[in-house]
RNA sequence: GUGAUUGUAGCUCAGCUGGUUAGAGCGCUGGUUUGUGGCACCAGAGGUCGCCGGUUCGAACCCGGUCUUUCACCCCA
């Protein structure tokens, strides 16, 4: 006998968790659709090379890999294992778990193009997997739920996506949050303008720790990725810059007034900002945070984040944009833009918040007991007809003390028990026990349907 | 991947500088109560002290390894 056990990272979710997942799960679905969006799904496993070289090396270190099936070391000799696991690896393995959904998406939306009408608009609710350490509110499997549409470069989509992210927060009943919004050709600017260009990416990496470690180590980090002196400087600006909306706006007209790219990035947020203005719409929970940079490194235009304020948690979804996704997959020239929200983290927001519906989990709502073999009979009898009038009935199945039933029904919060003994057998009736109050009736069997459905 | 941290009953946790048979609360089972759950009282079951090895006359306790938990870094939903 072993002691039975989970995989690092991984967990059961049970019928609690289980009513509270696919609460959040219908309230996402719901919102796509409203937005036009279609779901697909993809295997849990593509072939490695579709997955590799996608996320970086961070990236494909993370990667699940699985192992050819049969006798999956028949390739490999001897100079391979001396040459360590770069050259054993690919001779070993030739499928992954999936990292995220977008990638597969760009593999499927290339596969598919001749049958797909552009722009093409999809949802997709699947796990992914990461060999990452788990940690509060990350874990090796969970699930993603993104939207993306691609096809288009309007900044429609962009604005929708904020729309779609208030429609989710504001049905979860969630007040507090933030959508940080940034454009990449902005931080793209920033590089250009103090003299680093091209070097946005570890610009971005630096930048992004800004809340977590302040300032003065951010100049640090740069100093040591190479960043000069004056280039640290023309930054800071930047960095102290405390202004509204259209302060910032202004600020990096000026300050990116000689990067072509970076002015770009600014008339498409502003331009973002314009359609939601025209569809009526506000910037309520709208951030623009120049220093929001998300790492993943195939966002060319908008970028976002959502923050969840108050809680111990990271950020709860994310996405942006990106002109090139399905190009290493031989279809150049498709922009897209997509995003994700984390069910896991949303879970584990509400739960910290105490945000759940309470009655999410008490399905049933009658159990019918009795005393001896000839009431399990009658309850037995009277089973289908509840159920027909759509009273959501069990029994317990064992005959067993009433004692025993009871507690059965107490424990699983079942609201009503129908005592079913001789004196109910002899004139067709049922003795209805509301089990929070304690009150019981002796009804007919309609009466008691009807009181049934009108609780 | 780097550095810490945790593991004792179903759950939450005690367990002294290493010393007889490892404890408590809650939960569970049965009874007081053969037409009625929650409350009360009584009784009972339940533990390879994460796993493997070492030190010792003797290990839940000390040492090594391993798995797991949590946390920071990296990165990320």
């Amino acid at each position: 006998m072993q002691k039975p056990s989970l995989p690092k990272g991984t967990r059961d979710f049970g019928p609690v968790q289980m009513s509270r997942r696919t609460y959040i799960l219908d309230t996402i679905k719901e919102t796509f659709q409203l937005f036009g969006y279609q779901q697909i799904e993809t295997p849990a496993m593509e072939n490695l090379s579709t997955l590799t070289g996608k996320y970086g090396d961070e990236g494909d270190q993370l990667l699940f890999k699985i192992l050819n099936s049969g006798d999956f070391l028949k390739d490999v000799n001897l100079e391979d294992l001396s040459a360590g696991t770069q050259a054993v690896l690919p001779k070993v393995s030739e499928k992954g778990l999936r990292y995220d959904l977008t990638v597969p998406f760009a593999r499927y939306v290339v596969m598919n193009r001749n049958e797909l009408t552009f722009p093409f608009k999809r949802y997709q609710i699947q796990p992914v997997w990461r060999a990452d350490r788990p940690q509060k509110g990350r874990y090796r499997e969970f699930y993603q739920c993104d939207a993306d549409v691609v096809g288009t470069e309007s900044l429609v989509c962009e604005a929708e996506i904020i729309l779609m992210i208030r429609k989710v927060f504001a049905k979860l009943k969630l007040a507090d949050y933030q959508i940080k919004i940034n454009n990449r050709k902005i931080l793209t600017g920033i590089a250009e303008a103090i003299g680093e260009a091209g070097k946005e990416g570890p610009l971005c990496v630096a930048i992004d720790k800004l809340d977590k470690i302040g300032w003065e180590k951010v100049q640090e980090e740069l100093a040591q990725r190479g960043f000069g002196i004056d280039a640290i400087q023309k930054l800071a600006p930047l960095v102290s810059l405390e202004s509204n909306l259209s302060g910032k706006l202004e600020f990096l007209k000026t300050f990116l007034k000689d990067s072509e790219t970076g002015l770009k990035g600014v008339e498409e947020l502003e331009e973002v900002f314009e359609i939601l203005d025209q569809m009526g719409e506000n910037l309520d929970f709208v951030d623009f945070d120049i220093m929001l940079a998300r790492g993943l490194s195939y966002y060319t235009g908008a970028i976002f984040e959502v923050k969840v304020n108050g809680v111990s948690i990271g950020s709860v979804s994310g996405g942006g944009r990106y002109d090139n996704l399905t190009g290493v997959f031989g279809l150049p020239g498709v922009s897209g833009v997509g995003f994700s929200f984390g069910v896991d983290r949303l879970y584990d927001v509400l739960e910290e918040l105490k945000l759940f519906p309470e009655d999410s989990l008490n399905s049933t709502k009658l159990l019918l007991a009795y005393f001896d073999e000839k009431g399990f009979g009658y309850a037995l009898s009277l089973l289908n007809q509840f159920r027909k009038a759509g009273v959501k009935t069990e029994i317990y199945p064992d005959q067993a003390k009433i004692k025993k039933q009871l507690e059965f029904a107490a424990k699983k919060e079942i609201p009503f028990v129908g005592i079913c003994g001789d004196n109910e057998i002899k004139d067709n009736s049922v003795s209805v026990k509301n089990l929070s109050t304690g009150e019981q009736v002796n009804l007919e069997i309609e009466a008691a349907i009807q009181l049934i459905q009108g609780s």
